[in-house]
DNA sequence: TATGCGTGGAA
DNA sequence: TTTCCAAGCAT
């Protein structure tokens, strides 16, 4: 006889003052907290569109981004309705592209499945595409006031500190269990508010480095504080080191136009449009492999090419050094689908990652010369 | 459970 | 310069 194994239930140690210290924490957050753009009211589609743009972003670098998203995209069906093309150049540069892809098929889902409402459940909300544990308890606790736990790495920093617990915050087994402490924290009737202000209190007060301690409304509740061990904590196991990968890539220009192609719809810059690519073997010359991938993948005859540029890029788990080359069209047209030759004027409405927009800057620093 | 998935700011 | 990291999710 096999039996699933219980789990583990957490409780709150019995010197924690988990009453005092959400009043104490919410008087704060009421007085201090940040005038933000997705903070004017509690739409639901707002705070969605807030919540997946803030993953693994920075509140600076979303601002400017969400004005200009909520603008163009104001509600579900807007944004159910938009061809992706302008969505993903919406988001470009903003990282992570298939949040948005996720988003908009979620808005989709959203407008044919619930009328255009955002779901009020965990149940219904946690099927959405891109809608993980941390975004559905966010949703769900800051626009309809359900008291769920909204755990991210702000919440994980500072229980971490509150609690004393030495848990490697890098491993999901931790979430699980913070959820379930912070989940017995949550006053009733300011579940969304509270959600934030432990996430508003990381963000200024409780921070990775040099927390202030000095001026912590809650310094009193803090138990590693309380041991002078706030420096040493949070526990988080280390990454991996990104693994370097060679490319080289041709930039092919027919009279004004270049060549650019849509990457495939999943992983790695997932829908966004490029130069031609091909990881560098290492030990040929460099123009016959591009001359080669051209004339075989893509049909075409090319001059053998100038060198124009070394770009290098590092992603969280890869860094690109990549080696750029410009050749002429001699003669073809593309076989390969999803490959067209555009203008540079054409170009600034495809998406591109940053990496080639570097490229894309320096060759228009240069088309007065050619 | 571990890994793939972006980018730019701060120290 | 390097490292860390910022309101995570999918697989």
């Amino acid at each position: 006889m096999t039996r699933k194994k219980q789990p583990t239930i957490y409780t709150l140690p019995d010197e924690f003052q988990a009453f005092d210290f959400a009043q104490d924490l919410l008087y704060w957050y009421d007085a201090q907290k940040r005038d933000l753009p997705w903070r004017i009211n509690r739409d639901p589609y707002r705070v969605w569109v807030s919540e997946i743009m803030l993953q693994q972003t920075r509140v600076e670098t979303v601002k400017p981004y969400y004005q200009n998203f909520m603008q163009k995209f104001p509600t579900v069906e807007a944004l159910a309705a938009a061809p992706e093309e302008e969505v993903l150049k919406a988001w470009e540069g903003l990282g992570y592209y298939s949040r948005v892809r996720n988003l908009q098929a979620a808005a989709r889902e959203v407008t044919v499945s619930y009328g255009g409402v955002v779901p009020d459940t965990p149940e219904e909300i946690s099927k959405l595409k891109g809608v993980g544990p941390y975004t559905a308890g966010a949703i769900l606790s800051i626009a309809y006031e359900v008291p769920v736990p909204a755990v991210d790495g702000n919440v994980m920093r500072v229980f971490s500190r509150l609690l004393l617990m030495d848990d490697d915050i890098a491993k999901p087994a931790t979430r699980i269990k913070m959820e379930q402490l912070v989940k017995q924290t949550i006053p009733i009737g300011r579940a969304g508010d509270f959600n934030q202000a432990i996430m508003e209190l990381g963000a200024l007060v409780c921070l990775p480095k040099n927390p202030q301690c000095l001026t912590c409304p809650v310094f009193d509740y803090c138990l590693a504080r309380r041991e002078g061990v706030q420096d040493t904590l949070p526990v988080k196991g280390k990454a991996k080191p990104p693994r370097p990968v060679q490319l080289l890539t041709a930039v092919v220009k027919r009279g004004n136009q270049y060549l650019i192609q849509k990457r495939p719809e999943q992983g790695l810059l997932a829908g966004l449009w490029e130069f031609p690519m091909v990881e560098d073997a290492g030990t040929k010359d460099d123009e016959e492999q591009l001359l080669r991938l051209l004339e075989k993948e893509y049909g075409l005859q090319v001059d053998l090419g100038d060198y124009l540029m070394n770009v290098q890029h590092t992603f969280s788990h890869l860094h690109w050094n990549v080696d750029v080359y410009v050749m002429e069209h001699i003669s073809g047209e593309p076989l390969k689908e999803n490959a067209v030759f555009v203008t540079s004027e054409e170009m600034s409405q495809y998406a591109f990652p940053v990496l080639h927009n570097k490229i894309i800057a320096e060759i228009t620093a240069k088309e007065e010369k050619w």
